[in-house]
RNA sequence: GGGAGCUUAGCUCAGCUGGGAGAGCAUCUGCCUUACAAGCAGGGGGUCACAGGUUCGAGCCCUGUAGUUCCCACCA
């Protein structure tokens, strides 16, 4: 560590090595420790594929600044790391790396394309690890996890065994949201809905009876191939005698019936709707209530296929362009009409979605969703800001089964195995040999692995050991806090509540801590496409990881989002630079002492103001932080260590600096006391900068981190001494003031007559505020009568500056009369409080008590100017 | 169609249970005062979107309106 602290603020020089020495230490290691309460966050699993973004910047920095907060206050603090296997996202990435080789998945084959994978998963899974250790993110690397490591496999397992013996999962011939480009069904949540560009086709299919036609639209002319009937609102006056009939699908020639159901809207458009069961989710529910056949026309890459007749082969885009050309030709089009319309896509590729009748593996949500809903309206867990959980509760209120069978080869594979002879399927956690039911060796196991949030979904518990009961698990879990972004409470933090509550019989976290995105200077989401992300590596290196923190976490309130701001983020380096320079200031002054980190018996009264400040400032950041107000905390400590500290302690030390005696000594200690203070307070925010600075100071232990938290103590609160300090404060900011007022240069020095009642008090300030107000000396007395002075009214004093030559007389008396019209209105404010009989018989009475003491101060003040404009007169 | 958030200084945003509006940046003025010009001191700048209501008292609570952002559902 280094002795002295460098000439400039440059967290480039300090940043690595005091991560490796937090790392050496072993600091972030939490242990099971029965002496200790355990504080526990699970990381949210970056995926592998990950860069670090401004996103997982905030959602870190805010999980740090808890777990370090509680770690200082004695916890035995975990905060779990680990990674997600991201199914989709690094299939696709190996995919595409195998494409530009010039080989397919199909052409390596299963086992070879999963070991180039892992191969791939050695090679890069890290690297969003090792950048977020730049951020300075005390995670226990010790107990990092991966979604697909042997633990967590067997946790999945475990789970789909028990809910499918549960009957909680089953397989079925269900309509699922297709990606033909990523090749797999994905989950509803997985669908992004994006307003495109569209037409409606307007058709006539006509009744096979020759009497006439019905007319209806649809976006998705090409599905037609796949029409297995077409409907209409049972009470429908204008086709109650077409229900029942018949009619012949265009081009196909398929004799199709008219059914009557419920689902159609008979004042949307014509009133009629083309169903067709295989290719759209309503439509295969009416065929479900009416029996039709299901007619699926594309194949895995939305290319149509046999049933697509003369069709096939081509993709779905060319097909509609070919049949809306054959229905126009054969006259069967009556127009098009463009329209805007949502349409579903991937949300990983954005490729359009193709609703698509397949057979998948599906969790029964409805019987895991009713606890979920208990454990949070009961508050087992609470959402932080709450508006969230009524998200939540719709989400879960209207749930449907979650598809988890992933049509992808890099995942958890799926544990059920297919008897090639009899049909049974065999659901098991090892590998089966013979079939239960008919004894066949001839078993094949289930090609699919499972949506990568099925394994998320156990993330809490299963990276603390279970299903095995260990000390771990015992200790730390449920855990505490879960911090993550608005975009992934259904997709993750909903999946966790109702897992946790069916596999542990507990909640998953008591809070979830939810944050809003990190925008772009303009406003606008940070996208790869849009180009307008910014590195965070990049802003570290620039202003340093402590900067980038406190940025993130100042002006941050729960849920809602936050602009970049580069010009923020130099202002916080420019805080940090200034807790740098008084650092160096106390340096300056202790280095050629011995002196001890702890408070002299005798204060003064501005050691008393410092301490007292600093010590309420620890109680309300204590109370902020526990209310997850991290925003509002770390204001607290800036404004302390700027306005309190660097402003006006430091100023007032400097003139007993210059002495030699016990004075010096005391106001040494309490420089170095406070400044340690502070550090603590702060380090949860920035733990580098307060680290190196720490380590200069007397100190005892190995690390801030482990120093003790600061908290109020009733013995350390001084209010006499602030009282009289706020006074001294007043009457110098009031010189200072005037004496700009008067452009008068900070050389020019001047006598200043106080008249007060409070003589003790300023007898003590005069050495500050001839230091601080350019004073050449202070006289104090009941009352003076100076002929031609400035005179400032405070609410303590009343203060003359003889400085005749200086003053303009016409000036000064519009300044006083501009001041007692100021003070006037004010009063007339207040006494109409005081004659408000609601108010004083409403009022709590320290309020009205408060309202009594501005009164009088203000009609004290208003004499004093009177005093003053008549003299001048 | 349903729901939520936001609207406060020129800009970006805080404002915790209702009790005399704040910060950073920008701007203006004066300062190299030996920790810091990434700084010091001081100033100017606000009908807290609008309209009602509750209250002794509203930026904060209630109702409505407008603008804006987002989420959910999805209509063929």
């Amino acid at each position: 560590m280094a002795k002295e602290l460098a000439k400039s603020y440059d967290p480039s020089e300090f940043e690595d090595r005091i991560y490796d020495f937090w790392l050496k230490g072993n600091y972030f290691h939490a242990k099971v420790d029965e002496d200790k309460k355990p504080y526990t966050i699970v990381m949210p699993p970056p995926n592998i594929t990950g860069q670090l973004h401004m996103g997982h910047a905030l959602d870190e920095t805010l999980q740090d600044i808890l777990i370090r907060w509680r770690r200082m206050q004695g916890y035995s603090a975990l905060w779990l790391p680990g990674t997600d296997h991201a199914s989709i996202a690094t299939e696709a990435k190996i995919v595409e790396a195998m494409r530009k080789e010039g080989i397919t998945k199909e052409d390596l084959g299963r086992e070879k394309f999963l070991e180039r994978a892992w191969e791939w998963k050695k090679e890069y899974g890290g690297r969003i690890t090792d950048q977020l250790k730049k951020l300075g993110s005390s995670c226990d690397w010790e107990r990092e996890r991966f979604t697909m490591d042997e633990g967590c496999s067997k946790a999945v397992k475990e789970v789909f065994i028990k809910l499918y013996e549960k009957g909680l999962i089953y397989r079925g011939e269900r309509i699922i949201n297709w990606c033909p480009h990523c090749c797999t069904s994905i989950s509803d949540a997985e669908v992004d809905f994006a307003e495109q560009e569209g037409s409606f086709w307007h058709l006539r299919y006509p009744l096979t009876d020759g009497s006439g036609y019905v007319e209806l639209a649809t976006t998705r002319p090409e599905t037609l191939l796949g029409d297995t009937a077409v409907a209409v609102h049972p009470d429908d006056e204008r086709y109650k005698d077409f229900v029942g009939k018949t009619v012949t699908l265009p081009i196909v020639g398929r004799e199709i019936p008219v059914v009557a159901d419920e689902y159609v809207e008979q004042d949307f458009g014509t009133g009629v709707v083309k169903i067709t069961p295989a290719h759209d989710p309503n439509d295969f529910e009416v065929g479900l209530r009416h029996n039709l056949p299901v007619i699926n026309v594309m194949d895995d890459t939305a290319v149509m296929n046999e049933n697509a007749g003369k069709y096939q082969g081509m993709d779905r885009y060319e097909c509609r362009k070919a049949i809306v050309k054959d229905l126009e030709e054969g006259g069967f089009l009556v127009k098009i009409e463009p329209i805007k319309h949502n349409v579903g896509t991937c949300y990983r590729c954005k490729t359009t979605v193709e609703p698509r009748v397949s057979k998948q593996w599906f969790v029964k949500m409805e019987p895991l969703a009713k606890p979920a809903i208990e454990c949070v309206k009961t508050g087992k867990t609470k959402f932080i800001p709450e508006r969230f959980e009524k998200v939540y509760f719709h989400w879960m209120e209207n749930i449907k089964d979650w598809c988890i069978s992933r049509q992808l080869w890099w995942g958890h594979r799926i544990p059920a195995w297919y008897c090639q002879d009899c049909g049974e399927i065999i659901v098991s956690a090892d590998t089966p040999h013979t079939c239960p039911k008919c004894n066949s060796t001839n078993l094949k196991q289930d090609e699919d692995t499972l949506d990568t949030w099925f394994s998320s979904a156990l993330w809490p518990f299963s990276t603390l050991g279970w299903p095995e009961k260990t000390k771990e698990l015992e200790y730390f879990y449920p855990t505490n806090t879960l911090v993550t972004g608005y975009d992934i409470i259904f997709f993750w933090v909903a999946r966790m509540i109702f897992s946790a509550c069916e596999h542990t019989e507990s909640q998953p976290f008591d809070t979830v801590f939810i944050h809003g995105i990190v925008r772009d200077e303009k406003g606008i989401k940070m996208s790869k496409s849009l180009g307008n992300g910014i590195d965070p590596l990049e802003i570290i290196k620039m202003y340093g990881a402590d900067a980038l923190r406190l940025f993130l976490a100042t002006g941050n309130s729960p849920g809602n989002d936050m602009r970049f701001s580069d010009k923020k983020v130099e202002s916080c380096r420019n805080f940090a630079n200034k807790l740098w320079n008084a650092s160096r200031f106390v340096h300056m002054n202790i280095d050629d002492y011995d002196v001890k980190n702890q408070l002299p018996d005798d204060l003064t009264t501005e050691d008393k103001w410092i301490i007292s400040t600093i010590n309420n400032v620890a109680k309300e950041i204590n109370e902020n932080l526990d209310k997850f107000e991290l925003g509002i905390a770390v204001q607290k400590i800036y404004d302390f260590t700027w306005d309190y500290y660097c402003d006006w302690y430091i100023e007032f030390t400097k003139p007993r600096l210059q002495g030699k005696g016990k004075d010096a000594e005391n106001a040494r200690q309490v420089l170095v006391w406070v400044l340690d203070q502070t550090l603590r307070l702060l380090h949860p925010f920035m733990p580098y900068i307060t680290e190196e600075i720490w380590q200069t100071i007397p100190h005892t232990g190995e690390t801030i981190m482990l120093a003790k938290y600061p908290e109020y103590k009733e013995e350390l609160n001084f209010a006499d001494s602030t009282a009289q300090m706020e006074k001294i404060i007043e009457a110098i900011k009031a010189i200072r003031n005037r004496r700009q007022e008067m452009n008068v240069p900070p050389s020019k020095k001047a006598k200043i007559y106080i008249a007060t009642e409070f003589k003790d008090t300023f007898k003590q300030g005069e050495k500050f505020i001839c230091k601080m107000a350019s004073a050449s000396g202070v006289e104090l007395g009941d009352s003076f009568n100076l002929e031609g002075a400035v005179t400032i009214v405070t609410g303590s004093a009343k203060i003359y500056i003889p400085m005749d030559e200086l003053v303009d007389k016409k000036a000064e008396l519009e300044r006083l009369n501009k001041e007692l019209a100021q003070v006037e209105k004010r009063l007339a404010q207040s006494e109409g409080k005081l004659n408000n009989q609601g108010f004083v018989s409403k009022a709590p009475a320290d309020v009205i008590e408060k309202v009594k003491g501005q009164a009088e101060k203000e009609r004290e003040k208003i004499a004093l100017i009177k005093a003053a404009i008549e003299a001048l007169n």
